[in-house]
DNA sequence: CCAAACTGATACTATCTTGATATCAATTAA
DNA sequence: TTAATTGATATCAAGATAGTATCAGTTTGG
């Protein structure tokens, strides 16, 4: 049972490299290597992302991608539809009105739920959230509470590896 | 992203199907039939879970199969890990000594708690309860607690469809 | 004893999903 | 004007999932 796929993983990762340099725009080709990813498979990810609004891009000599909003708005549980679709129970679920079999509905009723556990947790986790950890571990103190500023130092140690 | 594949769907059924007849033989036979399962394939799924004790079976005429233990302690989350493989983020994980990528790593922590949750979920749905939901949605009676014995009429409703 | 109803074991194929690559046109800064 | 870039697709490879087929061994009832 694999939780994220290679697209969610890149597509979160080059998230938070974005979101370490907001307001520059960043090359796929600088991501791709810096974050040791292919580099025409990273960017259909971040084409994808382009049309859901999350991030927008400036073509040419210079050009690159950008967050489009705050890293704080940015959930790991839209990525997770979006690289790899809503949470769904083996079938049955669409179409077929109603389960022809019992067994299977109570199955899935259960899975439901759980589903719902799930979906809750990775709304939590937001690239903003991510990005406060990063620093956080980086300098080896404690982690910083939502909506507390990181400081400068933090700030320029860097992201990546 | 599917949380269950159709081998774990099968299996758990197909157990279910057993729950309901306890004490008698059932063949590969009638379950592919009543549950509408592809035959060959659900019996590669019943060996499975032999040769993980979930089962016995007998062969010859009359032969078939039978619970192994008590409804109360298979649990789907064990056919999960049968049939799906332990729950894991991506990759990284194993080997690799220590991510050689921070944000991977830090996203990784993640969902590492998150993983725990699903397991706990999962750990508690365990096929004699899905049996009691079963049996109480039968007959529109409320839901039996743990351990609370069914009343008779409801047992003999039958399970499937 | 034998035939039919079964499971054990395994090999194979098909289909679907995921992961990766390649190509060409359009845009932009230096 | 050219090199660095994105936009848009098309294609391919690899892996996972789903399903089929076959044959040998076991058991029971007639």
């Amino acid at each position: 049972m694999k939780v994220l796929t290679k697209k969610t993983d890149y597509a979160i990762r080059a998230l938070l490299m974005l979101g370490a340099k907001q307001g520059s725009y960043i090359s796929a080709k600088s991501i791709a290597v810096e974050q040791d990813m292919p580099y025409q498979f990273l960017r259909g990810v971040l084409q994808e992302m382009i049309r859901h609004d999350l991030i927008i891009s400036k073509e040419g000599v210079q050009g690159g991608f950008m967050l489009a909003k705050d890293p704080d708005e940015i959930r790991v549980r839209q990525l997770i539809e979006i690289f790899q679709g809503t949470v769904q129970v083996s079938e049955c679920m669409f179409r077929k009105q109603i389960c022809a079999n019992r067994s299977r509905c109570v199955l899935r009723h259960e899975i439901m739920r759980i589903e719902e556990v799930v979906n809750n947790e990775f709304e939590k986790v937001t690239i903003g959230k991510l990005l406060r950890m990063l620093s956080a571990e980086g300098n080896m103190r404690p982690a910083l509470k939502d909506g507390e500023a990181p400081d400068p130092q933090t700030r320029q140690t860097g992201i990546m590896n």
